[in-house]
RNA sequence: CGGGGUGUAGCGUAGCCCGGUUAGCGCGCCUGCUUUGGGAGCAGGAGGUCGCAAGUUCGAAUCUUGCCACCCCGACCA
């Protein structure tokens, strides 16, 4: 045994980074606040891919690809947007290297400097504006409807594992309408999108809602985003979706000659999820054995373990583990079979539990002679004897059950962990011992937010859209308000 | 960039205050035998520029100075 997990209560940061080390997820790279995103871990973010790709091409998007590198005078086109992203850019400024004069390694060739230096991307509504210029003259080439999987890198000054990267993968949508209503349609769609997405794939719960001035995107007229709950208290943006109405149109000139031949700018979304929701399922789900993923998005649903003692049982065993492993893949479940001769039993056990596999399948010679099979569910610990007969049906519906029971769990805990403050006495209380999500009555400035976050680090995470209309007076300053928004500390 | 901490084998660490044989231990790794239904046992073995550099000293992992790296807490943020 290396060591012992940490837990959750003793210190959470360890035991993230203890699971994303142990179910071999990710590593630190040579590249300062940059990881290796392992094969086990690239796997869960393929699956996330998978079904996310096939929800941008059910609701009509296409996938295409921009440059990583935009010109510097890209950024100076939208006042917002730089100022949102200036301080956290890594910028390309020469195209050569040359031996070093004292013959040791190499040094930058100053006399290849960048006549305009390259922004490398930290997301790329600038370039693809600038494309789109060229791909709109008419009502008739609307909408642009597309998708870009890529990665971008945004500067940080503190990173953490898939929460925050210096680099990270995601998908960003950009889409180009003639109207605001089809555009607004366009933003609410993709973020149910990803609230499904989130709930029905990760089984993790989601609030919408709508981002206050504060924490809006940087070139947006309104954000939307869905907000989860770890278990430590702390909130996660998972997912945003942006109407940027004009601003982008006016700043790279893109118009349209609509039906009546006025020559109009054009409507805009953009939206985007991160690597960052791998880190989300870690913390959603994970206990103190180690990650636990739900059965649509884990690269192996099914794992078996033979049991044995010699050789001729190792055959005996395994022969029918093949079987039992077709059996199942028939279903179109994903299944590995571990029989190597190297770890026993015991130890497979755990490193499957690291890695969160959903079901395990324990077969030894006395299942054969009995027609039995052991079936451990992750989520629960639990293990049973099955008869041999039963299998298929009963893991199929074992992984439903799992699926649904993470979701369950996940929602009792955030409606166990989101509050109402009337005060603020209360809402400094709860943010500061119990966490999670605090509803509270807010006089809509950004002034009050930013005191508000200064004097508890608790910010909105957004203005719920199923909030009903409910008046009410701001905890922070008594000023009259409309309605409760959803504070938390986040990542 | 501020405040704190840590650098000793692949990983985790003891030793440092108070300088002195061959730098100790656990995990992992290799070999052999016995094992295999929840991280096996025994025996043997390999593996170290003690973060880097300079200084003090007969002698430095240990003391001094400088540098570097990483971690935690802030500021920044998906």
């Amino acid at each position: 045994m290396d060591k012992d997990f940490s837990t959750r209560e003793e210190n959470y940061s360890k035991w993230y980074n203890d699971i994303v080390q142990r179910a071999e997820l990710a590593e630190n790279s040579a590249v300062r606040g940059c990881m290796v995103i392992k094969p086990y871990g690239y796997a869960i973010w393929e699956k996330m891919q998978a079904a996310l790709d096939k929800m941008f091409k059910d609701t009509g998007h296409s996938n295409a690809y921009f440059p990583l590198f935009i010109p510097k005078s890209f950024f100076s086109k939208e006042a917002d947007h730089v100022e949102g992203f200036a301080k956290e850019c890594a910028i390309v400024t020469h195209y050569r290297l040359k031996n070093a004069p004292d013959g040791k390694g190499v040094v930058v060739d100053d006399s290849a400097r960048l006549e305009e230096e390259l922004i490398i991307r930290p997301t790329s509504e600038t370039i693809i504006w600038d494309t789109y210029r060229n791909w709109v003259q008419s009502y008739r080439d609307l909408p642009i409807l597309v998708n870009q999987w890529a990665n971008v890198v945004r500067w940080e000054m503190r990173t953490r594992m898939f929460l925050r990267t210096a680099e990270f993968l995601w998908q960003e949508g950009h889409t180009a309408h003639a109207t605001e209503q089809e555009a607004l349609e366009e933003t609410y769609r993709m973020l149910d999108v990803y609230a499904d997405f989130a709930e029905n794939f990760m089984a993790i719960p989601v609030l919408k809602g709508i981002k206050s001035e504060n924490e809006r995107f940087a070139g947006a007229v309104e954000t939307f985003c869905i907000e989860a709950l770890m278990q430590d208290g702390k909130a996660l943006q998972a997912g945003t979706s942006h109407f940027l109405g004009q601003n982008f149109a006016r700043a790279f000139d893109v118009k349209f000659a609509s039906k009546e031949g006025k020559l109009e700018y054009v409507w805009a979304t953009s939206w985007g999820v991160s690597t960052r929701l791998v880190g989300a399922l870690i913390m959603a789900h994970s206990d103190d054995h180690g990650l636990v993923l739900p059965p649509k998005l884990a690269p192996i649903q099914v794992v078996i373990v033979p049991i044995y003692k010699n050789t001729e049982q190792y055959n005996l065993v395994c022969e029918h583990a093949r079987k039992i492993k077709a059996s199942l893949e028939q279903k179109g479940l994903l299944v590995k079979l571990d029989d190597r001769d190297t770890h026993k039993p015991g130890w497979k056990f755990n490193e499957y539990e690291f890695k969160g596999v959903p079901v395990r399948i324990a077969l030894g010679p006395r299942d054969v002679e009995n027609k039995t099979l052991e079936i451990a569910r992750r989520d629960t610990l639990e293990k049973n004897i099955i008869p041999a007969d039963q299998l298929v049906p009963h893991v199929e519906a074992l992984l439903d059950t799992i699926q649904k029971n993470l979701f369950q769990r996940a929602l009792k805990f955030r409606e166990e962990n989101t509050r109402r403050a009337d005060n603020w006495d209360e809402f400094v209380q709860l943010i500061e011992e119990k966490g999670g999500f605090v509803l509270a009555h807010w006089d809509g400035t950004a002034e009050t937010e930013e005191k508000i976050k200064e004097a508890t680090k608790a910010t909105i995470r957004c203005i719920p859209f199923d909030t009903g209309k409910e008046p009410g007076r701001c905890v922070f300053t008594g000023k009259p308000s409309q309605g409760r928004a959803v504070f938390a500390r986040a990542y």
